[in-house]
DNA sequence: AAGTTGACTTAGGACATAAAAT
DNA sequence: ATTTTATGTCCTAAGTCAACTT
């Protein structure tokens, strides 16, 4: 059963990869981090003074004599005069005839009253078809400005015609490609958005009506009897502290409490809620005691799941009339449901992996902390009583409904649509059709990164290593992050030396890099992958005269990379690598796994393992499920019985068998075959069992479902379900479904990615 | 050019609910 | 019917990338 490992089978060139829980990376941490806050702050030190060192004139470098990591500024000056004595190579062919095309501006009537959610009559139209290879060229680009707005409305015309034809190759489902149709099962009012024109001047909707947001329910504070502890002594806080308090208090359960920064974090923001007696009284967080109010909310959470099942049904009820209230929008007359209409509820920050502001207080969200963005003839949704919203606007370039400011890290915060959407829909078929067209022009691409490999020059020898990189172990950008913001986390281009280790020879295979580093949300990334000689040379050189803390690619930024990319395809950028190789690595996967005359369920389990090749391929990781051993321990067993039971099924089988050869009486015919009916049934199970067990295993560290989310053109499976028969339900479950419903409706199973 | 910020995608874990086992 | 386990949803942090500011 669990025997094999997907690695063998689905793993590529990627050489060895390990999971590692997020747990293994709080250790692999460690014992480097403190040092390394100190490195890194003397780095910056360092940088400073060499800047002006540098500024002093010297063009040096590009000679592998880097000595030392530049600052950011300095950089960016060395980048610069780079820059003019260069450029050239790439400029090839760097203009296709860039448009493409398709799409079409609308012109909904501001159409006046009530926007009620009625389903519009589909004007019809034309769009970009996602399938064939013609969809290559369209690139959904948007026109600027109204300044080019005849020239497109011309090009338009052309456009629509050009795309129209396309159409009606598709749908086989019994349904007319114009939309037109919906006899008959589709629920007449499914609006297919992919069906109707779209903007392409940047406009993101012409009419948004919605109700705002909700707001979490103010603090309610704790009946008296609940006390707070300090140093032995019970009291009751004032309803400021005791909020914060509580906020702890919910925490309790975590190893977060357990962490320096986030105690002294909390503490330091609580005491900012004290009055001035408990500011005076309470100094140290370690003689605190939110022991009783912890449990009063345990012994609340408890309650709430003893209600009757009535009662229950009552809290369920007012969430469903809150969603239907506050959960949709309309927009452009279509009626929208959105991702997430409450603000974020007050509480502790909880960043991850080593973030310096964990525990801090995240405000509560109020009224006048938000901007509402809605059209101006619609109803604009109201504040609560007696407050005001801190702005209404009117922005059609934009897609978010309210915006407010984080005070953690001072960021955006948005309130937007759901995944189904229209808005959200578009983008994501946009970004699956540059992953296509990098399809087109990956060879070359790719030519021209080896070529720059050879370059005189430094920052495009570390700028097409860096792409290399991006490409093959589909690295993500790596932009510059503020550091004592974030935790330390690192990409593609902000590597840093200590991130990786070369070896002349490993395990047998030569110019073997290492990587070893942490990724997004912390994730470690681990792998040790063999590499062109060339490449190993020219990471040797970057490495010269640096110290383990100063970037590996300090010639190189995200901004720089992305640059160039989007002169060798207009689209292109760093992230776009990542959604092409995942896709492509599927697709391969697929056509190499799956067998046409394996059953439903062995089908799955091998469209699992391609969905796993891509994870892997990304680094999706996640903490094996506590409940992992002693899972997969009961099913092991159950896998057990079921052998036996097989086995018994069989002998009596056969016994039943000569019984009836014995005296062939219709009895023991019957008999006879039931028996073996039995023994079909019982191996269909173990089967099942087996492959259940199988997956599990293999599944045990990698989240699939990220890749499935983010990264793989849904018409790949689309199609594979077309053409091996696997009810699409098998692979997507209902949001999944929603999410994807153009492409649902689009792929056949002659898609090709 | 460098730094900043806004908007939007990508990400894993927590939590709720459904389904399966007992 | 109750408990356990699997699945799906919610939540919001952490990225990417380009436009804007200085």
């Amino acid at each position: 059963m669990s025997g094999h490992r997907s690695n063998g089978a689905v793993q590529f060139e990627c050489g060895s990869w390990e999971n590692h829980s997020y747990k293994d990376k709080e250790k692999h941490r460690e014992h480097k981090k403190p040092r390394d806050h100190k490195k890194r702050k003397e780095r910056k030190e360092r940088e400073k003074s060499a800047k002006h060192k540098d500024s002093s004139g010297k063009k040096h470098r590009d000679k592998d004599k880097i000595k030392h990591r530049h600052g950011s500024k300095d950089k960016h000056k060395h980048r610069e005069k780079k820059r003019d004595d260069k450029e050239k190579p790439e400029g090839l062919d760097k203009e296709k005839p860039k448009g493409l095309l398709l799409v079409k501006e609308v012109k909904y009537e501001p159409d006046s009253d009530t926007h009620h959610l009625t389903v519009p009559k589909h004007k019809h139209t034309l769009k970009m078809e996602g399938n064939d290879d013609n969809s290559s060229d369209s690139k959904l680009k948007k026109i600027k400005t109204e300044r080019d707005e005849k020239i497109s409305r011309k090009r338009k015309q052309d456009d629509c015609k050009e795309v129209v034809k396309p159409k009606k190759a598709k749908d086989q489902n019994g349904e007319d490609s114009d939309g037109k149709k919906k006899a008959t099962k589709e629920p007449e009012d499914t609006y297919k958005w992919w069906k109707e024109k779209r903007y392409t001047d940047g406009t993101k909707w012409t009419t948004l009506e919605h109700k705002g947001p909700v707001f979490d329910p103010e603090y309610e504070p704790l009946p008296n009897h609940v006390k707070f502890c300090y140093n032995g002594e019970r009291m009751k806080l004032s309803p400021g502290a005791e909020e914060v308090a509580t906020f702890y208090a919910k925490l309790m359960h975590h190893d977060y409490v357990t962490k320096d920064i986030f105690r002294k974090n909390f503490f330091n923001d609580w005491q900012k809620d004290m009055t001035e007696e408990e500011k005076a009284k309470i100094k140290d967080l370690a003689k605190c005691d939110f022991r009783e109010i912890r449990d009063y909310f345990k012994a609340q959470t408890e309650a709430r799941r003893a209600l009757s099942r009535e009662e229950k049904q009552k809290t369920k009820d007012e969430n469903e009339r809150l969603l239907q209230e506050y959960g949709f929008c309309i927009m452009d007359k279509q009626k929208e449901r959105i991702a997430n209409f409450r603000t974020e509820p007050p509480g502790l920050f909880r960043g991850r992996g080593d973030h310096p502001k964990m525990g801090m207080l995240k405000l509560r969200i109020k009224p006048e902390d938000c901007t509402i963005n809605c059209s101006k003839d619609s109803k604009w949704p109201k504040p609560p009583p007696g407050k005001e919203w801190k702005e209404v606007r009117h922005d059609n370039k934009v897609t978010w409904l309210v915006s407010w400011a984080d005070n953690i890290k001072g960021s955006m915060k948005y309130i937007m649509l759901n995944s189904s959407s229209r808005v959200k829909g578009e983008k994501d078929w946009e970004k699956f059709e540059t992953a296509r067209k990098l399809k087109k022009c990956v060879d070359r691409i790719r030519a021209q990164y080896r070529d720059d490999w050879k370059s005189n020059e430094m920052k495009v020898r570390q700028r097409a290593v860096a792409l290399y990189f991006i490409d093959k172990l589909a690295l993500r950008a790596g932009n510059e992050k503020e550091e004592g913001e974030t935790a330390d986390t690192v990409g593609c281009c902000s590597l840093r030396v200590e991130h990786i280790t070369l070896h002349q020879e490993k395990d047998g295979e030569p110019y073997v890099v290492e990587f070893d580093f942490l990724g997004k949300d912390c994730i470690r990334y681990y792998n040790a992958i063999p590499v062109e000689k060339r490449v190993f040379k020219n990471l040797r050189r970057f490495m010269e005269n640096k110290q383990p803390q100063d970037d590996l690619f300090d010639r190189v930024t995200t901004d720089i990379l992305n640059k160039h990319l989007q002169e060798l395809m207009e689209g292109l950028t760093a992230k776009v690598f990542r959604t092409y190789n995942a896709s492509i690595t599927l697709q391969q996967q697929l056509k190499e796994l799956t067998k046409s005359r394996d059953n439903v369920d062995t089908k799955v389990l091998q469209y699992n393992r391609a969905n796993r090749a891509v994870a892997i391929l990304c680094n999706h990781q996640r903490a094996a499920p506590k409940t992992f051993e002693a899972s997969m321990q009961t099913l092991q067993a159950k896998i057990d019985t079921k052998r036996e039971q097989l086995s018994v099924a069989k002998r009596e089988a056969k016994r039943a068998k000569a019984e009836y050869k014995e005296k062939t009486t219709e009895k023991f015919r019957r008999t006879a075959e039931s028996k073996k009916k039995a023994v079909l049934r019982i191996e269909e199970q173990l089967m099942k069992l087996d492959l259940q067990a199988t997956d599990r295993e293999e599944n045990k560290q990698i989240a699939l479902s990220t890749s499935k989310l983010n990264y793989l053109d849904p018409r790949i499976s689309v199609a594979w379900c077309k053409s091996f028969d696997v009810p699409i339900e098998k692979i997507y479950n209902k949001s999944q479904r929603d999410k994807f419903a153009c492409f649902i409706d689009m792929a056949d199973e002659e898609f090709e990615f």
